[in-house]
RNA sequence: GUCCCCGUCGUCUAGCCAGGUCUAGGACACCAGGUUUUCAUCCUGGUAACACGGGUUCGAAUCCCGUCGGGGAUACCA
């Protein structure tokens, strides 16, 4: 029941990192493909020379690996329009010698005033007319020999065979002209399926833009407390950036030279940007698929969340994996407004996933997200990564939210110190003080451990488990938080346990 | 400015094409209760939308027109 003859393309421009947009674009290419035993090829769209790097084009194909989204170009090759100047010409030289196209100062432009109009479908938003009005001449070859994006997309879907164009809602503007090339050309049409845009909550346009923004506004600032020279100083003392959160264009290049730059005149080189949050602490909005990535996001899930941002299967259903996407996917259930990207709902797919895995798969998964916690860990690895489980939406929770487990508490949060152990004359000090001696001579294992504890709640006749439980989390933590208190004692340790209560009793006996 | 596209709860959406079954359904978020040694989880309940104005029709979220609002194109970017 496949029809062998379907063929999609994700064509990607390296000029930067792969976003969210570009990966549902991929991801509806590669499911019609996939579910219907087509082709999916992936093709690289460097016709911008100033722009296109080899660095961006090797994180984009790393991403979409990383998705899950496997291409099947012949041989293993990926296309990149830069090596195939010498079929573009050939192309433009036929336009010319046709007269469907003349040289304009050096540059080639595609006769379109000859039209009539055009008409053309798209599967999406049906029938569309562009009037002769609104038809005029475009370059096809720029000056620098290079073809364009339009040129180039179109001969290159044709020599590809490619049936289906499944691109962003920003090109059905630019479709007259594709649909013109294609006709002059005397081949016939694809499918075109155009997707509505992806928006900020706020709705403009997500882009890496979004980073500076936060970026800047958290140096200016700083800036306005302690003085420019000293914050450009902070900046330059900054540990070398994870290569995740570098892009293409701000690879190369000092640093010091940046931020000038990035203050005043406002571009918006994320890597200053990635080098600013990660010296003021602050946390830069994920916009491309790798900062997901970086973030602990499933892949399985970004693209689940991903789909439904402009398509959904019916039914109410919403949870789903990429197989049921092959299965499934059909342009005619894919929206035509824009939507705005909701990173609450994502995270909350994200945790109901995580949370729902079996342990082995989610400790694995862990120890490959983040495999020197894994190491720093060694045996305790598994009970830390299974007491964290329930209690993690991202795949960097369990470091950040058991980060006490490394580090003993230097302050003891002033709410949880007065709730838990000031309160009534000081009750929960001296509990706390009576249950250090109880847990000196306790055997070292979580069953052990727990019966302790409630042995001591009924010996006290103490209201409930927490009466202790709470004021032994402030001595632990430094807050009134954390896994349940067996768990919690036993991966700290009985040593490290008796050396964290004694100094929380010396210091709380001081005040 | 001109052209193209779009407009259902705060957000993603079902319903629209084939008008009545929609006092508009689901999910996330939010609010209130409950379970729990804290947190998280879990359970129960709740608030909340057809942009506006005309028309067609016995009947409109669904069809038509207009207004307003949003997005895109108008590049030798893609």
């Amino acid at each position: 029941m496949t029809t062998p003859s379907i063929v999609t393309r994700f064509a990607p421009s390296p000029t930067g990192l792969l976003h969210v947009g570009g990966a549902r674009t991929a991801l509806f290419s590669w499911a019609y493909a996939k579910g219907r035993g087509g082709t999916f090829i992936l093709r690289l769209e460097d016709t911008d020379q100033k722009r296109s790097s080899e660095a961006a084009a090797e994180k984009i194909i790393e991403d979409l690996r990383w998705l899950g989204l496997n291409w099947d170009n012949s041989g293993g090759v990926i296309p990149r329009q830069s090596q195939r100047l010498a079929r573009y010409n050939e192309v433009i030289d036929e336009l010319k010698s046709r007269r469907l196209a003349y040289d304009d100062a050096g540059a080639v432009r595609f006769r379109m005033d000859n039209l009539p109009g055009v008409a053309f479908d798209d599967a999406v938003y049906g029938h569309i007319e562009v009037g002769k009005g609104q038809l005029e001449d475009f370059v096809i070859k720029k000056a620098d020999g290079f073809p364009t994006f339009h040129l180039a997309v179109v001969v290159d879907d044709i020599d590809m065979n490619v049936t289906h164009v499944i691109r962003g809602q920003e090109h059905l503007s630019n479709t007259a002209k594709h649909a013109a090339l294609y006709d002059a050309l005397g081949k016939p049409r694809p499918v075109w399926v155009h997707t509505p845009s992806i928006m900020n909550p706020d709705g403009s346009k997500m882009s890496k833009r979004d980073k500076a923004k936060v970026a800047r506004k958290a140096a200016l600032a700083r800036i306005e407390i302690e003085g420019r020279e000293a914050f450009i100083d902070r900046v330059l003392n900054v540990k070398p950036v994870p290569m995740y959160i570098q892009d293409s264009d701000a690879v190369s290049g000092n640093i010091s030279d940046k931020i000038d730059g990035f203050i005043d005149s406002e571009n918006d080189d994320i890597l200053t940007a990635a080098v600013i949050a990660l010296r003021e602490g602050i946390r830069l909005p994920e916009i491309n698929v790798a900062d997901f990535r970086a973030s602990g996001y499933l892949p399985g899930v970004l693209c689940n969340y991903l789909a439904l941002l402009g398509w959904n299967p019916g039914n109410d259903v919403e949870r789903f994996d990429l197989d049921f996407m092959c299965e499934t996917f059909d342009f005619d259930r894919i929206n035509k407004a824009n939507s705005k990207f909701d990173r609450e709902k994502l995270l909350a797919f994200n945790a109901d996933t995580l949370q729902k895995m079996p342990p082995e798969e989610f400790a694995s998964l862990l120890k490959e997200h983040q495999p020197r916690l894994a190491t720093k860990l060694g045996d305790q690895f598994r009970g830390f990564a299974g007491m964290y489980q329930p209690r993690s939406r991202t795949l960097n929770d369990p470091a950040e939210l058991g980060r006490f487990f490394f580090e003993a508490p230097t302050t003891y949060d002033d709410k949880a110190v007065k709730k838990n152990l000031a309160r009534n004359d000081g009750e929960g000090l001296k509990l706390l003080g009576e249950f250090r001696d109880v847990l000196a001579g306790t055997e070292w294992n979580a069953a052990a451990l727990q019966a302790a504890v409630e042995k001591f709640t009924a010996d006290k006749q103490l209201k409930n488990m927490g009466s202790i439980a709470q004021p032994l989390r402030v001595a632990l933590t430094g807050t009134a938080v954390s896994p349940p208190i067996d768990q919690t004692l036993e991966l700290i340790g009985q040593q490290e346990t008796l050396a964290r209560v004694d100094r929380c009793l010396d210091k709380c006996k001081e005040n």
